[in-house]
DNA sequence: CGTCTATTTGAATGTACTCAAAAGCGGTGG
DNA sequence: CCACCGCTTTTGAGTACATTCAAATAGACG
């Protein structure tokens, strides 16, 4: 499968030569996940940042009582891992796992290292992705803090309705910090 | 004020060269605030990257029914702006607003626009910060959705001592998600 | 000391949770 | 083609965590 998809996201923010193209699809690894598959596992170092190019994940990690709670929903065009595993070598806090057949274009740690020597302007492009991603972070906080789960839920609906039809209702149940009982109250009332 | 903290804590992830430091310091603005000024007010552009250099300041905004709710809560070698609004030219989200009597060392868009291109390993040391601040924005996540209101309290004792001691508590039950009526009698628990 | 602000305490309420069970929805096989 | 299985969603009843409103107490500063 071709990493023309990453290529196009990437020069959305940057530019590439041919042979910085070339540099970088030599260094990225492509892998195919069945539904089911970790690309992460809670415990192991985190070995790559993947760039879905086709299927879906949830990150997600088991509390002491056993409950689950998924951290982020990623499907096509979106990036996945345990950053902060993977930049500290640390073992992961999170599980990340396809949800279905699930094709992914892979940095190692090793190569992305030396993408960063070999074309910089790849400097450029994280921290701008980084940017993006740290301020929706920070929505999402602002939004869990201070909107009850019905108008978290709406929220939600506005900002990502491609995931809305994608996952069932107790993931996305996870993703707003409630449980899959109230997720359906919640969803009964907006029906009328 | 000398930004000395400023390059002591950019040389932790980057090395500069003596001219380098040189242009940085052209292009960053020392800045003086009082008690109670605000660095930034929701609904105008975010002009500023303010790194705090003494003092302290607090990110909030106020919902619908009047209530402030505490984004961050920032003190010496910390960064603070509305980094949404700064990074994008809209309105600001939030208000940023001096606890005490505050230096920051700031960077203009323009600035840092022009910085990019004179220290390119500048865009590595945000591309590291952002990468740091991002990584803690999702444990805090996690945090929220996954532990009740005394647990959150316990591990911002433990992550944050100093901020602990040196703001008040309504601001830190607003910082956690919770009033500060419940705060205290959270506290009131743990001291038995 | 008095005033202003911050914290604590009390009582009633509400939002969201737990546990339990029923209903819906695919897919598979007899 | 229907019966059954596993999985997801819905519904019900009781409960818990956290909120609101109100008032009392404690601290800080002039």
């Amino acid at each position: 499968m071709k990493i023309d998809p990453l290529l196009t996201y990437i020069t959305r923010f940057i530019e590439l030569s041919t042979r910085e193209v070339a540099i970088l699809s030599e260094q990225i690894k492509v892998r195919t996940y069945l539904k089911g598959q970790y690309i992460v596992q809670q415990g192991d170092v985190c070995e790559y940042e993947s760039f879905i190019l086709s299927g879906s994940a949830k990150t997600f990690f088991t509390d002491q009582e056993g409950h689950e709670h998924v951290v982020m929903l990623a499907i096509e065009n979106w990036w996945t891992s345990d950053l902060g595993s993977f930049i500290t070598r640390e073992p992961a806090d999170y599980h990340v796992q396809c949800l279905e057949k699930t094709t992914v274009a892979q940095f190692s740690f090793d190569a992305l290292t030396s993408l960063y020597e070999e074309i910089p302007q790849l400097e450029r492009f994280f921290r701008i992705i980084l940017q993006n991603a740290y301020v929706e972070s920070q929505r999402r906080i602002v939004r869990n803090l201070s909107l009850p789960a019905k108008e978290r839920y709406k929220l939600f609906l506005e900002n990502y309705p491609e995931i809305e039809q994608r996952f069932p209702q107790y993931l996305i149940a996870s993703y707003l910090g409630i449980t899959k009982q109230f997720l359906s109250r919640i969803r009964a009332e907006l029906q009328q």
